[in-house]
DNA sequence: TTAAAAATTGCAATGCCTCCAAAGTTTCAG
DNA sequence: CTGAAACTTTGGAGGCATTGCAATTTTTAA
């Protein structure tokens, strides 16, 4: 299927509209920037800002909105005899021991995460993302046990899974912002989730536990 | 201590203030009034509405600001040999099975829920304060377990309590939303307390226990 | 009674965001 | 290749939250 030469137009202005805001961003903080001047900056009308980015923060936080569903592709994807915490676990142990950039293990985090730290209104985009993401994994969690609709274990369950998640993203951002480096916080982010697996309950710890076949 | 004519006057002000906010925020939406909307009705200057609130927000929220130090509170008070988690699911039972106001177990609750369900912004100063709550009970925490500088415990348990108390807010929230009675969601908000208690890691529900006399 | 302190107000301005209609660009059937 | 349909960009007007400032009014306290 060709790909016409509108879609690739769109599709670079969109990366080239976010990669310029985020460069302002990065350098002068979220709200000493307007609209108008990333606008002025990528050569295009406010307006075009506009018809790309329904708001401000998504120019930030346009990647980070692949991770709401990033536990729950975890979780279908676990392996025989894995609940769905194990799974998680497991996955995230991969990524913090890979030193990944999809958990913030990355030289530049500091940097994108002090820009956060600076403003509310990103914190309370981030929230919203968690909230998507937690409801996800309530679905999957839902239909990967078979829960009967009144079932209140999936939303408990999701409720544990994603404190994990994001006490884990929160320990490394803060980690990060501290100045210390990859390999550093990628060990201590192994020992937080070890701390985090020995205070969950066994509930939690068994659910949706796959059958050996 | 005689409370000067000022003092007074200001404390109704600024309740006013908020009563007439909040009874048009319940009556038509968040969104849908303006701050010249309601400095009109309460028959003030725009500019004195910012002299009493921040921001829109506060208007609705100023009450909810009491909660920030509900779970240290509980924890402070925890009775002998009691572990942080059983002071908090002993007192947040107390206030369910009493059907508090504290709790949102209240006929009109239900018209507040929707004020905040309806606007993004309120969700997010709602989820501020809660993280607010969470950095109290830390701090709480690690004063009443003797923790180390160094000791993370105190950081997980906080957010495993947050997230007990969040999750039962936003139970009763949806149930009250969905029409349902007080009793009705104050015997069912008991069962979810169980479920969640059940759930519950030990190294939690242990988590500085106070010893007998 | 009066001068200082504090509260209220009007006015101007900034910035996010929406709506609308005009103008330019790309696609595609004929 | 051509023209209409579909889509994108843009300028302009305007609404609303929020801030800053200076003038005015009210309250306090000497």
């Amino acid at each position: 299927m060709a790909e016409g030469l509108r879609e690739r137009k769109k599709r670079q202005t969109r990366q080239h509209l976010s990669d310029v805001a985020t460069g302002l961003f990065v350098e002068r903080g979220f709200d000493a920037v307007t609209i108008a001047e990333i606008a002025q900056a990528a050569d295009v009308s406010v307006n075009t800002v506009y018809n790309y980015f329904p708001a401000k923060e998504d120019l930030f936080l346009d990647r980070s909105r692949g991770i709401v569903d990033r536990l729950s592709r975890y979780v279908r994807g676990r392996e025989e005899r894995e609940s769905a915490a194990d799974a998680v676990l497991r996955e995230l142990r991969i990524q913090v021991e890979g030193v990944s950039p999809t958990v913030g293990l990355m030289d530049g985090y500091a940097r994108f995460m002090r820009v956060i730290e600076g403003a509310d209104s990103l914190k309370a985009r981030l929230w919203h993302i968690g909230q998507e993401a937690q409801l996800h994994l309530e679905v999957t969690l839902r239909e990967e046990a078979g829960a009967e609709p009144g079932d209140r274990a999936p939303v408990l369950v999701a409720g544990q899974l994603s404190w994990v998640h994001s006490t884990l993203m929160a320990y490394i951002g803060g980690e990060m912002v501290a100045g210390r480096g990859t390999d550093e916080v990628s060990r201590d982010a192994l020992v937080l989730l070890d701390d985090m697996e020995d205070l969950l309950g066994e509930k939690v710890l068994n659910y949706a536990r796959r059958a050996a076949t």
